[in-house]
DNA sequence: CCTACCGATCGGTAGG
DNA sequence: CCTACCGATCGGTAGG
């Protein structure tokens, strides 16, 4: 994604901070880390950053837009097990693009502190509930086995989220192979025999 | 688990340490967190423990040697499919057992030292082999559909481990009626049409 | 971006 | 199980 990019100072902070938030965890992780990555002392972060949370806020916050953006692409046209799928497929992709801000995305943001923690939740939900309407129009609309729908979602984004930890841009399968496989194991899972 | 059982002071100190090594994370606890818990002083708990990693340790271990016995329990008897129905049925028992506990297990091992981090890895790598050779068996057999079996693997795994971190022992599903909807879900995804 | 430094807090020990 | 305390380290600030 960045491949080529002009990175700001300020951005150049957050990738390493990015980096060693994945690989050791948020509170494991000190200033003195990110700076020693970056070849400086830890209160010169200062000068590009307000704080160590801000720049968990912002991973958090980000990947999160992300999310939404590609959710609200796909609802609304179409089956609900269409949507289901290309939900899935948006889903997977946001996760291969960035794997270190999805990492910490996804095990990190209850380091944030109120009321971030609680607005994250919150999105988090909606966002959960969003995916189970669409396995709830699946369901009425027959392509879907009746089962416990929150249970079904939440099988679901978790066949998704381990992707992070373990995905290999240089592995022999690319994204959209990953995206296509995953989609059609779930798919296949819940469908109406 | 423990509902009636009489537990030594030292086994009180590690409850307490895991319900909170959950709740903040193990970096983000203190050991003052811990004694705060028990109403007494932090340097008191080194009366029943060595370190506080040797909780962590003991977490992360007795785990492990439960799925590990779980899994040499269904082994070499079967079809691959069958094996591999017992498998996540007993996966996902125990990690609703014990939820605290397995949750901790899943994403703090991380914070072990060498030695024990390597070892740890290790035996997760065991694990994850012999579950995919369920799967390769099922596949040779014509019940499950070819695919990359360490995806496969993966995925059946991740499916099964967001357990901990939403089950409640007083939601409407039982133990039982959730490892069979989940082997539900993750069989029929894999199954050969 | 650095030096110099702060108050707070950490895991853990000594010696009852 | 407590008091008293240790050296190390934390996130962050002041003032260039």
């Amino acid at each position: 994604m960045t491949e080529i990019q002009h990175l700001s100072r300020k951005e150049i902070v957050e990738r390493a901070a990015t980096a060693l938030f994945q690989r050791k965890g948020y509170a494991a992780t000190t200033m003195r880390d990110i700076a020693a990555d970056l070849g400086m002392e830890a209160a010169s972060l200062y000068s590009h950053i307000r704080s160590k949370e801000e720049i968990l806020q912002k991973i958090c916050f980000d990947m999160a837009e992300d999310f939404f953006a590609s959710i609200a692409r796909v609802e609304k046209t179409g089956t609900g097990m269409g949507q289901l799928k290309s939900a899935i497929e948006g889903h997977v992709k946001i996760l291969t693009r960035d794997k270190r801000s999805a990492a910490v995305f996804l095990t990190e943001w209850r380091h944030l502190s109120q009321p971030f923690s609680g607005n994250f939740l919150a999105m988090r939900n909606e966002y959960e509930g969003r995916l189970r309407q669409m396995i709830a129009l699946g369901i009425d609309e027959g392509d879907i086995e009746p089962m416990d729908e929150k249970f079904a979602v939440l099988t679901v984004i978790s066949a998704m989220n381990w992707l992070p930890y373990w995905y290999r841009e240089e592995g022999k399968m690319n994204e959209s192979e990953i995206a296509g496989q995953i989609s059609k194991i779930i798919l296949t899972g819940l469908q109406k025999k």
